[in-house]
DNA sequence: CATGAGATTGTAA
DNA sequence: TTACAATCTCATG
């Protein structure tokens, strides 16, 4: 499992790939620092993926869309949470959607807690926007990588948190 | 506004 | 089958 740090002003996030594609997101500090594999010579591939996951990771932490992206790695993922992680790509920067509301267009009306798992099974935060999902009458919900974060990348949009 | 109960869904153990 | 979770709604002080 191929992993490289990404340095950006909000600190070094670090993204993992498989053979498949881009697998994993972290945020900084969440992960252990470890030395790079000694003599591991980069497909020219990997190094491509690289460059399109540094540029989608730094865009939306201006406040825009990723972009395009390296091949993504989901593994195990449940066909109900493919679903839901499409959607939630397809939420553009500064909008916002309730766990309720994705429920519904995941075709499963009374699963808003499901889709607080799915959000939370998320391998790919920025990238798979599970931020711009709130909890009903605009409570901010919950976060994987922290509530900071969330509300720290709504702020960046221009979402008003509570 | 704060708190709690109950309903409901998808998932892992 | 059981227990849990990044929910929701409704009821009550």
């Amino acid at each position: 499992m191929n992993h490289f740090s990404i340095k950006t002003q909000a600190g070094a996030f670090r993204a993992d790939f498989t053979d498949q594609g881009l697998s994993r997101l972290h945020f900084p500090g969440t992960f252990e620092v470890t030395d790079p594999a000694p003599g591991s010579g980069e497909a020219s591939l990997t190094r491509r993926w690289r460059q399109l996951t540094s540029e989608a990771v730094m865009a939306v932490l201006k406040g825009h869309r990723p972009g395009t992206l390296p091949p993504l790695d989901l593994g195990t993922a449940t066909p109900f949470q493919r679903r839901v992680w499409a959607l939630l790509r397809a939420i553009p920067p500064g909008q916002t959607l309730s766990y309720a509301a994705v429920a519904a267009r995941a075709g499963s009306p009374k699963g808003s807690r499901a889709v607080g798992g799915a959000c939370a099974a998320n391998p790919l935060p920025l990238l798979i926007p599970c931020h711009r999902v709130l909890a009903a009458n605009g409570r901010i919900g919950g976060f994987s990588g922290g509530i900071d974060w969330k509300r720290r990348l709504l702020t960046i949009e221009g979402v008003p948190v509570k």
